[in-house]
Parts: structure tokens; C-alpha cells; sequence
DNA sequence: CAAATAAAAGATAGAAAACTCTTTTATTAA
DNA sequence: TTAATAAAAGAGTTTTCTATCTTTTATTTG
């Protein structure tokens, strides 16, 4: 029997997590200083150890910066800032999501279409133009007003 | 190190693999007849063996019909040609893709929303409705006639 | 400089998804 | 009624993804 039944987001749960840390990170520092594993991790509610992984990858990539030791942590430039959510997604998961075969296709194109390759060219398209249009920082005031929600 | 870069498709790689056979045996079998695992497996380019579990799965579930023995194998009955696609993604993935939240929060709602609840909100519903209102009997002449792909 | 802090790095563990192999059951037809 | 066929069922294995733990490196402050 077949019983498992995957979660099936549209992002990988790593990819979930860079974004609500990203996101965090954003209005944590919108007014300068860092913010430390610790406080980002139960700021989205996600393991820590996992996450220190992650950003670690993030960093590394530039899409956050960080410092060590004492007052270190991790925070945002104003290039950073201004990057779109793409560039998150794209470090994590790649660009499956964006150029990929809803049907699992290697070779769906044009000229070699899948049964919904239309229709899902709209739909990937619209995706990727949703998280290209849309920059990191854009959350900070709905972030701190709590009318937003990056826990739970 | 994060090697992992994940496919990260819309779908799971099963509910890939459960779409295209059922498409495949859809129009393999409209004049009547049926057909063997193993011309399916070939003819949408899967592995017979992992193919066989899931096609079991969907006969338990009434997505597709079988018969064991000679001259045995997979079809649809005129009832299942007329199912939406719908029924096929929620019977493998579940139907997370249709109501879960992007970023992963268990409680995202309209009350208490994700930063990217109202975008996804409206691709998530484009999704469902596209599923919803394609039947899978609607691509058997265009899949006859070659211009569209199960397999590559 | 020594102690404390915090991220980076390395190594490993656990869970879920993807995939395989073997045995059993049902059906057909010689 | 036996042999052949083909799916169903059961019991794995492998790979990938998710997660943890320990050690190291860099930075700050007393």
C-alpha cells in the first residue's frame, strides 16, 4: 500500500525556512545591528541546527551577511535588502520550479509539449514574476506591525 | 555544505508518474481493450516496478480500472475517463498543494497571513481550477496523434 | 592575552520518498 | 485442470531530504 502522502509545497522545507529566516532577518535589522541563530530560529518557529545550516549556505551565497563573536549575527546590506525573493529561491531549490516539466519531463518544450505545457507556462511564469517583483525588504512595517506572520 | 539541490517540481515524482500513466491508459484504451504495466512503464518512460505500486494504489482508489490474467491489464471505464485531473493529484499528493501555505506555516489564513498569502492564494486557486476543470480523457486525440508527449 | 560569544565547518543520524524484488492471487485458455 | 499470464501484495533496498551534534575559527571585551 501506498500511505505516505508528501507534504507538496511548492518549495523544498529547507527553501520554506530560507525564506521565513530571510524575511526575519529583513526587519530584525531594517534599523542596523544583527540578530543571532538563536532568536531568528524561534522567530519562525524552526530547528535551529537546521537553520545555522541553511544561512550558513545563504551567507556564503551573499544573499545575507554575517559577523562572529560577540554583538556578531547575521543581517542584511542594503543591497541585500533590495534583492528579490527569487534569489532565495533559486540558492535553495534551484530553478526547477521556474523552467521544469509539471508532468516530470526532461525535454518538455514547444516543440515537445506535455499534455499541460501550456497551461503551466502560465502558471510557473506567474509564480516566478510574483517572486521577482517582489524584493526582500518589502515585509519590514507588516513584519513589525505583527500583521503578518512568520511563525506558525 | 547544502549540496542537495531538490527537483522541486509541482508534483511529487509519483503523482508524475500517476498522471502521465493515466493519460497514457486513457488514450491507449478509448476504442476499449487494455493495457500491461509494462507497455505503460515504456510508454511514459517509468519504472515498471515503482509504476506497478502506484497504479495499484489508484486501482484500489477507483482512478483506474484492472484485470488480472491473460489478455489482462490496465483501462477506463467511461465513468473514470470523465474524472478531472484533480482526482489523480489528490489521491497520491493529497491536496497540500491546493490549500497549504508557501512558506510553510501551519496556521496561515487569512487572519493570520504569511507574506505571501494573498499572491499564492490566487496561483494556488489557478492551479486547482485548471485540474479541476481538465478531464482525463480531454488530451486522447492529441496524445493519438503524436503533438503531444508521455515520455522525454 | 584570556575568556566569552557566535557563526562556520565537519560529521553523522533519522525520516521520507523513490525504487526493486519475490511471492501470491485471480483469470484465461489450451 | 494445468499452464501461462498479469496484476496484487508483501517485504525489502537505496537515495534524498531533513535534522542534530561536535569541533573549529573568528571576533570582541575585560
Amino acid at each position: 500500500m501506498l500511505t505516505f502522502v508528501p507534504e507538496m509545497g511548492v518549495f523544498s522545507k529547507t527553501c520554506e525556512y530560507a525564506i521565513r529566516a530571510v524575511l526575519f532577518i529583513a526587519h530584525k535589522t531594517a534599523a542596523g545591528g544583527r540578530v543571532g541563530i538563536k532568536e531568528i530560529a524561534s522567530g519562525i518557529d524552526s530547528p535551529e541546527a537546521f537553520l545555522a545550516k541553511i544561512l550558513q549556505d545563504l551567507s556564503r551565497k551573499g544573499i545575507v551577511q554575517s559577523a562572529k563573536g560577540p554583538n556578531g549575527g547575521f543581517y542584511l546590506d542594503d543591497k541585500a535588502l533590495k534583492r528579490p525573493l527569487t534569489d532565495i529561491v533559486e540558492a535553495i531549490d534551484g530553478d526547477g520550479l521556474f523552467t521544469g516539466c509539471a508532468m516530470g519531463l526532461k525535454q518538455c518544450s514547444e516543440v515537445n509539449p506535455c499534455p499541460l505545457h501550456n497551461q503551466f507556462k502560465t502558471i510557473r511564469s506567474l509564480i516566478h514574476d510574483l517572486l521577482q517583483t517582489t524584493e526582500i525588504g518589502k515585509f519590514n512595517d507588516e513584519l513589525a506591525s505583527g500583521i503578518r506572520s512568520l511563525k506558525r
